[in-house]
RNA sequence: GGUACCAUAGCUCAGUAGGUAGAGCAAUGGACUGAAAAUCCAUGUGUCCCUGGUUCGAUCCCAGGUGGUACCA
């Protein structure tokens, strides 16, 4: 086997509704693999529906396809960056141990690039000290500080004050302790893009929501309501749960509920899809496949890359 | 059939006291290192329904069409 051939790690991504799972799956079933999921939402127990599982892809030929970092945390908990690139490595030798394959399949371009790039990610304790010292600051003040550590470009980490103060407990244990460094396994994916056209995504897209919908995603939505999250926290999930729990609350109508989503999905996909461009850019080699061509086919095609 | 009102961007609509036009939404491109399905930035878009008239000049005024809405019959 060539040194140049010696992937470790195949990656398949893609924007939402373009079929990646069954992709990953399928492969995942001929080369004894087990998928790593890169998707920030499908980490959630009881968010079933609104994130796409599909759990039933990874049966293959009546064969369960192993899975990682899927159903790992309660619904209303904040999962994060940090903690997926740490979860990441653990499945990752995980697999390798038992001498099967890491296929690592998702959307979040983040996540996937956290895990790609080594992003220096390190635990950061609490330091009691710190917190102290920004007690009683405003948000205002709290973003002026973050902001003197590194340029802010969304409203998220400062949107609450403990949100912000965090952030700086951060970037300031980062600064006191440069000289520590993280020792991440060597990745050498292969990585397969699945290409859909736009307006067969959307198409796709709306189709799929509306089946979603009548397999009950409402009443999933519902019940993690009732089961105690809370409707903010369940809104900053983003689409499904945020227009769903917005129905679900009264503050929009049925058809508006369904209009706005359909378009923040397709807006979504456009969001995943300039990722996945900047990686390009930036020197990912990305082999970009068809959906609408055969799975066998492009199997095929991974197959050969791969031996 | 009659009367009134309307016809402008992909959609909903504003506007021009006559000098060929603009908001919101959508769309498109981009950013992104501890909630990223989040959050934020940038950018267009036009036979101003058709035909004629008045005018130096009409999307705007006038006449006639066409289509729509409402009311009356």
């Amino acid at each position: 086997m060539s040194k140049k051939n010696s992937y470790n790690l195949v990656v398949v991504l893609g924007p939402t509704a373009s079929g990646k799972t069954t992709l990953a799956t399928k492969l995942a079933s001929k080369i004894q693999g087990e998928i790593i999921s890169a998707d920030s939402r499908q980490v959630y127990r009881n968010m079933d529906l609104g994130t796409g599982k599909d759990l039933e892809d990874y049966i293959v030929d009546g064969v369960q396809i192993p899975y990682h970092l899927i159903d790992i945390v309660d619904a209303g908990y904040k999962y994060n960056v940090y903690e997926y690139q740490t979860d990441f490595f653990r499945a990752f030798e995980d697999i390798k141990s038992r001498n099967h394959f890491p296929v690592m399949c998702g959307g979040t371009g983040m996540y996937i690039e956290a895990v790609l790039s080594h992003f220096k990610m390190v635990h950061v304790p609490s330091n009691p000290e710190l917190r102290k010292s920004l007690e009683g600051k405003s948000l205002g003040e709290l973003t002026q500080i973050l902001s003197s550590f590194k340029t802010l470009h969304n409203k998220t980490d400062v949107d609450t004050v403990k949100r912000a103060v965090r952030g700086i407990e951060i970037e300031t244990y980062y600064k006191d302790n440069p000289e520590i460094e993280v020792e991440l396994p060597e990745l050498n994916p292969l990585i397969i893009g699945v290409k859909i056209d736009r307006d067969l995504r959307r198409e796709k897209i709306t189709k799929r929501l509306k089946s979603r919908l009548d397999e009950g995603m409402i009443d999933e939505v519902k019940s993690i309501l009732k089961s105690g999250v809370h409707p903010d926290d369940l809104i900053y999930y983003g689409l499904e749960y945020k227009y769903l729990t917005l129905y679900a609350i009264g503050k929009l109508s049925y058809q508006e509920m369904f209009d706005q989503l359909n378009i923040a999905i397709h807006q979504f996909a456009k969001r995943q899809m300039t990722w996945f461009r900047k990686m390009e850019r930036s020197g990912f080699d990305i082999h970009w496949m068809e959906a609408t061509d055969s799975y066998d086919h492009r199997i095929n095609e991974i197959l050969k890359m791969l031996s």
